[in-house]
Parts: C-alpha cells; structure tokens; sequence
DNA sequence: CTTTACATACATACAAGAATGTATATAAGC
DNA sequence: GCTTATATACATTCTTGTATGTATGTAAAG
C-alpha cells in the first residue's frame, strides 16, 4: 500500500483537485472530507495524511490563487521602466488583458477562485484569509496606482480622478466583473466582455490631448 | 406559554434578527438553529413553529435586501420624466448618494447584505438565490442605463463608453465599493470614500461641452 | 548484495459530538 | 374546546478526529 514519494505527490495533487470540485458543487463548509476522498479515489485516511483538517486543504488552494498576479505585475513595470516611450494607461490595458485571459487559459483558476469568492462563509474564523484577500487587492491597486501615476506625470491623465481614486476604480471594475463571470457559469467571455470596459475606462480619464483647458 | 399574536410577530423578528447576528457571526451554514434559538431567547420550537428550516429564515432576510433600491430608482424615473431641465447625471450621482447613505443611516440593511455577500457558500442549491441576486442587479443597471441614455440622447456623455457600459461599469463600481465597505469593519465611510469616484466616474464619462471634437 | 530497521503512505474502525427534524407535552389565547 | 405558540425530549444522521493496522519504500549496517 505504501506508495513511492512522486506516487505521493500525486495523490495530493488529487486531493486538492477533487477538493475544488466538491467544494464547488458543496461549498466549503458543507463539503465534507469524505466527499473529497472519494472523488479523489482514496479514503479520508489519505487526507489526514497529508493535511491536518479541511482548514489546510482550504489555504493550500487560495496559495495557488494570487500567485500570478504578482508576476504580471512585475513584468509590466520592468518593461515601463526600460522603455519610456510606451504609453502607461495602453501598456496597463494590455497587461489587465493579459490577466483577464490566463483565467480563460488556465481553466484551475477561475475554479479556486470561486471557491475563494463565492462558496465561502467568511465568519470569524475566516478573519485572516479576508486579511490576506484584502492584502492582494491592495497590492493590484497599488501597482495601478505607480502606472497610472506615472501617466499622470505626463500629463496625460485627466483631473476628473486622481491616480488613487482611477486606481481603485480601476481594481473593482475589473474584479466586479471577473465576479460576475464566476457566478454566471459562461453567460459571457471574460476577456471580451470585460476588456471594453476597461479600454473605456481607460480613454474617459485620458487626458484629451487637443484641449489645454477642458472641463 | 401560549403568546398574543403581537407577541408571536416579535418573537418572528427576534428570530431573524438573532439569526442575522448568528450568520454574522459563524456565516449562514455553520451557524445552528440552536445559537439563533438562544440569541433570540427562545428555543428551537419557536423557530420552527415560525419558519419550515433554516433556508426560510435565509430566504426571509434575503427579501429585505432589495426592496429599498427598487424605490429610490422609481422616485429618481419620476422625478427625471418630470423636469427635463435637470442633468441626468448629477441626479444619478445624487440619488447614488442617497442609496449609499441609506447603508449608513439603517444599520440593518449592510448587515443583512454582508450575511448575503460574505457569509453564505453559494453552492447549487442556492442557484436560486444567486440568479435572484443577478436580477437584482440587472435591474439596478437597467435603471443606470436609461438614466446614463438619456444623458447620452441630450449629447451630454463622451463616446469612450456606451451608456450599456458606462451602466455597467458604474454599478460594478457601486457594488465593489459597498461589498468592500462590508469586508473591512470600519475602514471608511460608505458614501464619503465612494462618492469621489462615483462622481469623479460621471464627470470622467460626460461630454467636455468646450471642444466640438474629442479625442 | 542482502538483511534489517524504521519511516512513510495510506486504509479501517471507532467514539464522540453536533445538528437536524419530528413527535409530544403544555399552557394560554380566542 | 379548539387552536396557537412555544418548550421538551428523542431518534437519527452526519461529520469529524483519532487510534490503530499494515504493507511497502528506503536506507543503512553487515
């Protein structure tokens, strides 16, 4: 019955995905440990093996959620830096695409992240992965905030929102509708249907370049 | 034991008001019926005499979230219809104001929409529920629109966004802010921290009446 | 190269506690 | 007197955690 390292590993990886589905279909707290087992093929026995309540399988899937948005994010402002000639607000857009369709590339994320989301009671117990949430959404804005700032530098931004405030805007555009993509399972592509908005967004607090004095 | 019949109606809003500090408190599924009992001061009988099971009381604070919306939008309609001289979009921002400060000022209705929002596990049989919310929301971004396309009628909106998008992003704008005043207890105020970028979003979105051509 | 010893990767079985729903008791209004 | 509004008691079902069993990999000793 005891299997080699790699087999382990395997397993483990079978428990987190049968994890995703059940707390998909079930919820977090209704899905139950049993229910995991057996869709991953093993009995809770495994489970406790490897994780030490439902609370660890539960933190080892939100790990997984946020890690790629640190790259992207990285990425952008390496190239802003080495090539000034780029417009900030159009690199930004470009970079939100990006962002937008490794969601639809990768079909695991959009799964954790409705777990994460929405089949999740965030009672107090809960309190720190909240915290942790509310830390990422920060960094995202703040990394909006340096592009945009930086666009406003130039003067190209607009005086109807400051960087903060476009920056915040920006964040719960984007993260409303990645939501509501989640919830309405293929009601619309997340990519085409969010990216419009986004551009739009993007245009309505560009500063319009042929007026000195616009109000 | 027996009580009047006024007796039994504030029993009935005892029990939904435990239960809201009880799903607060340990989110919708790990709360008991037996903590809403005692919240309430009363035991699991009178909860059951009152309500079929624990979805009933959920489905009953469900129906006091969105009634209030519904009647700041038909007032705003009426009020549009009648004098034309107004400007849609400041009225919008005002009546999006109002709707704000109603969180602020009914101490129950954020309460109500947290235990909505972060503490339930939308699983799939709570579809119902989720595609209630989805109406709710289309409703609120129908109003938006029409509000938002008659602005645009009068030449008065700027053609980055279309007034379906300009809704759009201004209701997920609203929500993002609301759900993320609900996350963090006490971090800003409601209306004070939403309200620039509401408004700072219409002015973003309106026509700059100076230039004949923008671009 | 074999043997031995130990750790690993599970499965199985069990006990205890919750939570729910229901059935029954009861006492007071109508 | 019948119904209503509750309390109480009970049976049942889940779920979890833990304890234990067990067989295999793995590595060191000889």
């Amino acid at each position: 019955m005891r299997r080699t390292k790699a087999e382990a590993e395997q397993t483990r990886e079978a428990v987190l995905a049968a994890a995703i589905d059940v707390f998909l279909k079930r919820g977090v707290t209704r899905g139950t440990l049993e229910q995991i087992a057996s869709a991953a093929g093993v009995t809770r026995g495994a489970i406790y093996w490897h994780f030490r309540d439902k609370l660890e399988i539960f933190t080892a899937l939100e790990r997984r959620a946020n890690v790629p948005n640190e790259e992207l994010g990285d990425r952008l402002k390496a190239r802003l830096a080495s090539e000034t000639k780029l417009d900030p607000l159009a690199e930004l857009a470009g970079a939100i695409g990006e962002g937008l369709q490794s969601f639809e590339i990768h079909p695991e994320r959009p799964r954790i992240l409705a777990v994460l989301w929405l089949r999740c009671e965030y009672s107090d117990d809960m309190l720190p992965v909240v915290a942790r949430q509310r830390d990422a959404d920060l960094a995202l804005q703040q990394w909006f905030e340096s592009v945009i700032g930086l666009a406003a530098a130039r003067g190209r931004l607009a005086r109807a929102l400051s960087p903060a405030m476009a920056a915040r805007s920006l964040l719960l555009l984007v993260n409303g509708s990645v939501l509501d993509w989640l919830r309405g399972p293929g009601e619309f592509e997340l990519t085409a249907g969010t990216m419009p908005m986004v551009t739009g967004f993007l245009e309505a607090i560009s500063a319009k370049r042929s007026s000195g004095r616009q109000k």
